[in-house]
DNA sequence: ATAATTTGCTAACACGCGTTAGTATATTAT
DNA sequence: ATAATATACTAACGCGTGTTAGCAAATTAT
């Protein structure tokens, strides 16, 4: 009989969330079946119920559980007692970071969350959008203090976010230049888009 | 005995693919289905098919309408004597453009590409990385001349192309500041990250 | 006016989906 | 060893899907 291979300090039901992840990341929530998990995880699709109860709780897990991750990582960066744009730059690699070692699961929480249902749904967007209004009054306040070109704040965060997220061609891509480069490159080139030329 | 409207200039096939992109946009491929297109467009599902061959078709259509938007332009920039910078900014600039007036097109041959089904996907995918090689040939360009920073040249290239799309977001946002100062923003900011600094 | 064509409709199909019921087999606790 | 629990299996359900067949109505061509 078939059973689900448990990896060290990891329930059943964490070993079927990462799996699904890579599958939602590879065919997305709504083509991606019960059945192909089921394969992928090396079992029958009935047996997944055992662990979980729906499809879509996979994507609540998913999704919160990074969004919890970046909540978190804002607390800490507010916090801290440096500039600005030294702000901007921690969370910046942070993103990178998430990006580049939970690839699956940021991705996912990125393109898929529109499956989540209410009270799901406006829970996540909520978080989303508070997330970015935190963003945008850190680069606000490196404004005021002349560390930050006069751009609009909310267009600078979307930028970034999004830019980040192209991080996902880069896992893709056959010829990597790796991670450590591929950091520097990014912040160079999007704090360098914000910071005042001298 | 509905019927379906026709805009001047248009056949009823582009009012279906114009609304089938609408679609996608909101739901996502896989969960759009022909019948919310239909009630979309106003007649029953069935009635679709005698202009359309598939629902695939409709992903191609639109697919390979931005493709060779992109590609024609590309041509066009290419051709231009200006400098390495301006040719970046002229990208950049019909991106976004393309971003704000064709919103709904650019996002489905963006995320749900992956949809589409061989030989067309390979097909697609094959234009896009020519795409982006041609891009970064003219960063490498920029670099050589000592107009651009020295960066990965596709590194830069997946993030100006991804920050432009977080344009989605500024779509849906509540508060936009209006095209033309969007523009500005984003230009300063990518152009800005890319420019060796005096 | 009549014929030909286009465009729409209703009905139905075959299929894959998420999920449940009921049962068998492993594992763990007593 | 035996009981209790956790985990897997097979079978099947109801439902929504893309699509087709066949027919009716509207439009266009003769």
């Amino acid at each position: 009989m078939a059973r689900i291979k448990l990896e060290k300090n990891s329930s059943r039901k964490e070993v079927i969330i990462s799996k699904a992840a890579a599958l939602f990341r590879e065919k997305g929530f709504k083509a991606a079946s019960m059945r192909d998990l089921a394969e992928s995880v090396g079992v029958e699709a009935a047996s997944l119920y055992n662990h979980i109860k729906s499809k879509t709780e996979l994507l609540h897990e998913i999704c919160f559980g990074v969004a919890n991750r970046f909540m978190h990582k804002m607390d800490d960066v507010e916090a801290q007692s440096i500039s600005s744009i030294q702000k901007v730059e921690a969370l910046i690699r942070f993103h990178i970071d998430e990006m580049v070692n939970h690839y699956e699961e940021v991705y996912v929480s990125d393109r898929e969350w529109k499956h989540l249902s209410d009270p799901f749904l406006s829970n996540f967007q909520n978080q989303r959008r508070m997330y970015r209004k935190r963003f945008a009054a850190i680069i606000e306040d490196g404004i005021r203090n002349k560390e930050i070109k006069k751009i609009d704040a909310p267009t600078a965060v979307l930028i970034l976010l999004h830019a980040i997220g192209g991080i996902e061609s880069w896992h893709r891509s056959t010829q990597k230049i790796d991670a450590a480069n591929l950091t520097e490159n990014m912040v160079t080139m999007l704090v360098g888009g914000l910071v005042v030329s001298k």
